[in-house]
DNA sequence: CTTACCCAGCTTTTT
DNA sequence: GCTGGGTAAG
């Protein structure tokens, strides 16, 4: 028992052992939430003679649920890893694959990403003939997702009245789905409470198979797995969650800080503990990050937990502001090397940033200086284009009914089957769509013929060989389709790039053949695969957005990018719930940080045209500037020649300089090619401008002159 | 049906 | 600077 205990400080030690009730962690950043979970499972195998495998833990990405598992399995000393700690979506699926068949599933359901969807809906929206400016193919692909996520009828009410034909689509794109026997990611949450709700006997026989339940990150949770967590848990006691409503940063996806608090509510006598005490940063940036947080607002604010720590004052965060962009990422790269002789190592840095897109410029520089790095997240390796032509060959010779993939593949490379011949092979179609070519093959000319023979053959070769061999499949396939000569074709400048991707889903497929998992789980894995998941143990500098930074933690952080319209995103600025949201990010990013914090802007910042524009500094820095020590370069390349002053003087300067691109509504202006015209209104970078000629339109400020 | 070319629009965050 | 869509010619 003192084994399990030990180290653990008075309130970890109390969530380790209370059992009493339902249990709510209100857990800071750095305060020990992975370990407290970690450490309750132990105690529950160890000291109540609970086995692991009885035992549910979910946690925010596949990445933590691996290093949770071989934690366990280590420290309890057992055989096989525990089974039953992973992600919400990982954890459905699994469910799912057993019981697929109460919901008209089949087990081998495909699970459709992103891309995926946004094709079903884009042909719904086609079928019905509506209009695509008023059903715009992102909002309504969100709406969807919405409805599904917050288990409320009432949304879609709502957005009928504008949009009447959307309780149409959304029952094509269900039917889409269930067709092609695929479910999309909300789907997997979705369907699980479905059944649950249906299945009484279901239900009760995975109620009966946890013992106790214990969740990470519990700030990110939505409405549906919450519900999920309720039907798992019914009227017991046997719930621990773990989570920071200050760290809630995906309000997007139906999470909500709010949520933690609804955790009482719906689970009688919850009993709450809060740890505050900071293991990870310096009192100087936890003083930092109390700052930005107490300009939060919002019900939970009564929640907030003020970190402290004992680890000693250590050094202020440092603003700099560079004049260009390329000159924040030298100074990030020169700093880099600059501390790598003080004894850092590439693996202690990361590099923050809020939007994607700016990784580029880092990358750039990163390289120049001959420094290691890896970029996160961004697009991912089974997002390729040419990663997803492969595998959608192996993808429908397993499932044959997968539209999407069928859809990709039936004209890659072009065999002279276009929108006409798709529709007749649709006519055929009765249950699948090899079964439909087959069916449609004797009505069709004899050029296409011969086409679609080939076609027939590769898709029954990769049936019969696909499941044990998948890797000779995808070589087969390649080979087959002469993919090579496509992709030289078609990527004159990067085929040799993407030629290399192939060949590491060559090397992937063998792995899986190797640990004997099947095609199926190695599917399901790639699409439910996550950007942290893909962090390398490589000695490198990590370069990634906030939101992929979620849990962990570096000696030295440099967010870049500190700018009004960057961080915070130019689109929380009109909505306050978003702009909170900003500030959460912020605070998440910042409490990244163990020993050293640099915050970079750049005062003139190149949009994706090439044209500079002047920035603002984020208006997150009025709330620390005392905090702040302020760097500035001096115009020549010597680095070493950096005056100190204090940060206010650099907030006050840029806001009066902002004269060259300012627009206001009603303004008069021009456009090169729409003509003139007046703003109607302003947000973010963006402004809906009237045309005398070609009316409304939503316009990049960029373009726009004044008149 | 395919290809080649032009143009508009554009960058949150992601399971 | 990139991409997806639209269009005209083959």
């Amino acid at each position: 028992m003192e084994d399990i205990l030990q180290g653990l400080n008075e309130e970890q030690k109390q969530a380790v052992t209370y059992f009493s009730s339902p249990l709510l962690v209100l857990a800071g950043a750095g305060s020990g939430k992975t370990r407290v979970i970690t450490h309750k499972i132990m105690f529950l195998v160890n000291n109540l003679g609970i086995p692991s495998n009885r035992i549910l833990a979910i946690t925010f990405t596949n990445k933590a649920a691996q290093e949770m598992k071989e934690r366990v399995q280590q420290a309890l000393g057992i055989e096989e890893e525990p089974q039953w700690i992973s992600t919400f979506h990982s954890l459905s699926a699994k469910i799912l694959r057993i019981e697929a068949e109460h919901l008209g599933y089949n087990r081998d359901f495909i699970i459709y990403d992103e891309e995926d969807s946004k094709k079903v809906i884009k042909d719904v929206i086609k079928e019905l003939e509506l209009s695509e400016d008023i059903y715009k193919l992102e909002r309504v692909k969100n709406i969807i997702s919405q409805i599904k996520q917050y288990l409320d009828d009432s949304i879609l009410d709502f957005y009928a009245m504008t949009m009447p034909h959307l309780p149409k689509i959304l029952e094509k794109y269900e039917e889409h789905l269930v067709l092609s026997n695929a479910m999309d990611f909300d789907d997997l949450l979705l369907n699980v409470v479905k059944l649950f709700r249906e299945n009484p006997d279901v239900l009760e026989k995975w109620q009966n198979k946890f013992d106790y339940i214990l969740v990470d990150e519990y700030q990110d949770t939505n409405k549906i797995q919450h519900e999920i967590l309720k039907l798992l848990v019914g009227d017991r006691d046997c719930i621990t969650v773990v989570g920071d409503p200050q760290q809630c940063i995906y309000t997007w996806r139906g999470a909500n800080p709010e949520n933690i608090l609804d955790f009482e509510n719906d689970f009688p006598n919850t009993k709450i503990i809060k740890l505050e005490r900071n293991y990870r940063s310096t009192e100087t940036i936890l003083d930092t990050a109390n700052k930005i947080i107490s300009g939060a607002k919002g019900r939970w604010k009564e929640k907030v937990l003020k970190l402290w720590t004992d680890k000693g004052k250590g050094e202020k965060p440092v603003l700099v502001a560079l004049d260009t962009e390329k000159q924040e990422a030298n100074f990030i790269a020169k700093q880099i090397k600059k501390l790598l002789e003080e004894g850092y190592r590439y693996s202690d840095f990361a590099i923050l940033i809020r939007m994607s897109y700016l990784s580029r410029n880092l990358e750039e520089y990163l390289m120049k200086y001959s420094i290691p790095y890896q970029i996160v997240g961004g697009l991912k390796f089974f997002e390729r284009a040419e990663v997803k032509d492969i595998l959608a060959y192996l993808r429908f010779a397993f499932q044959p009914k997968d539209t999407q993939a069928f859809k990709r593949i039936i004209n890659l490379p072009s065999r002279g089957i276009g929108e006409k011949t798709i529709q007749k092979i649709a006519s055929f179609k009765e249950t699948d769509w090899l079964q439909a070519v087959k069916d449609a093959y004797e009505s069709m000319s004899p050029k296409i013929k011969i086409r679609l023979q080939e076609f027939i053959e590769i898709i029954e070769t990769v049936r019969r060989y696909g499941n044990e061999k998948p890797s000779e499949m995808a070589k087969y396939v390649f080979d087959a389709i002469k993919y090579e000569e496509y992709l030289a074709s078609k990527y004159p400048k990067d085929w040799e790039d993407r030629l290399a991707n192939i060949n590491e889903l060559f090397n992937a497929l063998k792995e899986i053949e190797r640990s004997g998992k099947t095609f199926l789980e190695f599917l399901e894995e790639t699409s439910l695969a996550q950007a942290q998941d893909t962090i390398e143990e490589s000695n490198s500098v990590k370069v990634m957005t906030v939101h992929a930074s979620k849990g962990l933690e570096f000696p030295v952080v440099f967010i870049a990018g500190v700018e009004d319209g960057i961080f915070p995103s130019g689109r929380s600025f009109e909505d306050m719930e978003q702009m909170e949201e900003e500030r959460r990010l912020f605070y998440v990013a910042v409490t990244r940080a163990k020993e050293k914090l640099f915050l970079t802007m750049a005062k003139l910042r190149s949009s994706y045209s090439g044209h500079y524009n002047e920035t603002k500094p984020s208006r997150f820095l009025k709330d620390i500037k005392e905090n702040l020590k302020l760097l500035t370069t001096k115009k020549k390349q010597t680095v070493s020649s950096k005056t100190s002053k204090t940060a206010s003087t650099i907030l006050k300067t840029p806001l009066s300089s902002q004269t060259s691109n300012s627009f206001f509504t009603g303004q008069l202006v021009k456009h090169d090619v729409f003509g003139k015209g007046v703003i109607k209104q302003i947000t973010g970078n963006k402004a809906k401008v009237i045309f005398e000629n070609v009316g409304e339109k939503t316009i990049l400020l960029d373009f726009l002159k004044k008149a």
